[in-house]
DNA sequence: GCTACGTCTTTTATCGTTATAGGACTGATG
DNA sequence: CATCAGTCCTATAACGATAAAAGACGTAGC
């Protein structure tokens, strides 16, 4: 096989709300601005649609003959880049219980369990490897530093000087500036949450993500956004697979997230950086527990 | 092509320098120690200098029969892994003054002016987006983001964090941590620098980034050390480049280090970091000045 | 005359293949 | 009997090929 056309399913399956019965579609460049891909790819879908009888297509009439139904869609597993796919197989590896730091790492033994090419699962791990846990030797194998403790502390040193920096930035930022507004309608966001029902909760992560982002921002420090990814790879996939406490620990976050956005607002840098603190404390104890529980949990299997 | 030989070449040129006419070689499994490559290649290393006529090889006895004449070596670049030529060409684009901030860059243009393959280059521009000089759009083309003053000053204002800390965490190391040792090591080579002649200053920026991996080792941390590779590699393009003033410059660095291998040792946490801010900030400023000059020149040139 | 479409070219994502390097096992030999 | 070499297998580095997606350009239609 060659290129996946996983861009062309997933904007497929986009358009497909669009197609409103009896409606017609915009121009191709709408389209293509609205699904956010080329207008190659908008005739693609178009011709796929004339194909499933959805749509009548005639230069510039565009006509939608009847409503989509759920076989129309595409699986949802189809629509994800290799690339998503190698991602979500390592890190369910990595995080999973049975890997013991300083074990080596096989490409092709893991391209071929995925079905993926090795040049797939080489380049993610390229990427991979700025997370620090994985490394490479040179002509050898690759070896798997393990998600330990020393990690988790490490990069919580880290994330402590960065966030701690970012955050004095923001309360020196001028009022007029953009991130102000941004600030306020993510603390709207957060109160929204207080008063949810308990399942909703399960949304916060996503919150939580767009706000540390917003904080790291002010840095103006394209290092400390960048590390944030790092921090948010790794939460995305530890506590998709730790469930445990969830909601406990998502009201506790919104509640300190409240105490932190306060102190941003206060003007005093000394405020911001005890909320903030307090905030990361937290957030550094919730992982650590939960690393240790990994570790022993693997102490006693083995 | 498949994969280079470079390993070969280069072992291979090494170990002409073991060839002493006369003498017989040692083991297999010594050779491949000593050239730090596996038996494998030794043993092709073997068979070429049999057809060189370097030696006669029968099991166990090495005869070596003449010494390596100059036609023996291979070129040296023909020892260089393609990733390497390819960071180097990269780099000496990137740094020199014709890249605009912004611009585009094409993967296959690249691969085919170097005479690699796509592959190649779409690798090293994976491990080399982490430096924060080049981003990737989705599906599109990689961006040049420009060897800028707002990049110097976003890495050196991450490295200042990095190192302060390191340095504070150097202090309070143990007397008997190894790393004192190495300390005393590198201020003996320091001192050798003073009374050097000039042209020897040339050799200093190799002990620069040793002093400094070995301060950025005491944090533990695997992200501050891991970022130090980011700096190193900048400098180390950078004043290849730029070879304006280096002998001042290195023979400030020299003295300036002096002075701050003398906090690390006083015990004061506040002693070393004074040190170590007044060194980072000379460093600051010439590479500061540096871009500007490069800035300047575009401006003009453009 | 502006916008939308038809067509074509360029570029990227991904694959499968191959030569080189690493490494394990085992019998030979001093 | 420990070390060394013969043999073979596996893994990685690098390549070239191919289909998908992006994008450019000219022309047709409102």
């Amino acid at each position: 096989m060659s290129k996946s056309d996983t861009v062309f399913k997933e904007a497929y399956n986009q358009s497909l709300a669009l197609l409103v019965e009896g409606s017609v579609l915009p121009s191709e460049a709408e389209l293509a601005r609205r699904l956010g891909v080329s207008r190659t790819t908008v005739r693609a879908i178009l011709d796929a649609q004339v194909a499933a009888g959805l749509i009548a297509w005639n230069r510039r009439l565009k006509q939608v003959l009847r409503a989509p139904r759920a076989e129309d869609y595409f699986p949802e597993d189809q629509t994800d880049a290799v690339s998503l796919r190698v991602e979500r197989a390592f890190m369910s590896r990595v995080l999973s219980s049975d890997i013991r730091p300083g074990s080596q790492f096989n490409e092709s033994d893991f391209a071929r369990e995925l079905g993926v090419s090795t040049s797939a699962v080489r380049e993610f791990m390229i990427r991979f490897s700025r997370f620090g846990l994985i490394e490479k030797q040179r002509n050898r194998h690759w070896v798997l530093n393990g998600f330990t403790e020393a990690f988790s502390l490490e990069l919580f040193e880290v994330r402590e000087m960065f966030e701690l920096r970012s955050a004095r930035a923001f309360v020196r930022l001028p009022r007029e500036h953009p991130a102000w507004a941004a600030l306020d309608a993510i603390e709207a966001e957060h109160r929204a949450f207080l008063d949810a029902p308990r399942a909703r909760l399960g949304d916060f992560p996503d919150l939580d993500d767009r706000f540390h982002r917003l904080i790291h921002g002010a840095s103006s420090n394209r290092f400390i956004i960048d590390f944030y990814d790092v921090i948010s790879l790794i939460f995305h996939y530890h506590y998709q697979w730790s469930k445990i406490d969830e909601m406990e620990r998502n009201a506790t976050a919104v509640r300190e997230h409240l105490d932190y956005i306060a102190g941003l607002r206060s003007g005093e840098e000394l405020d911001a950086e005890f909320y903030c603190r307090k905030h990361l404390a937290t957030a550094r104890e919730t992982l650590l527990g939960a690393t240790r529980a990994r570790q022993d949990a693997r102490n006693d299997g083995g």
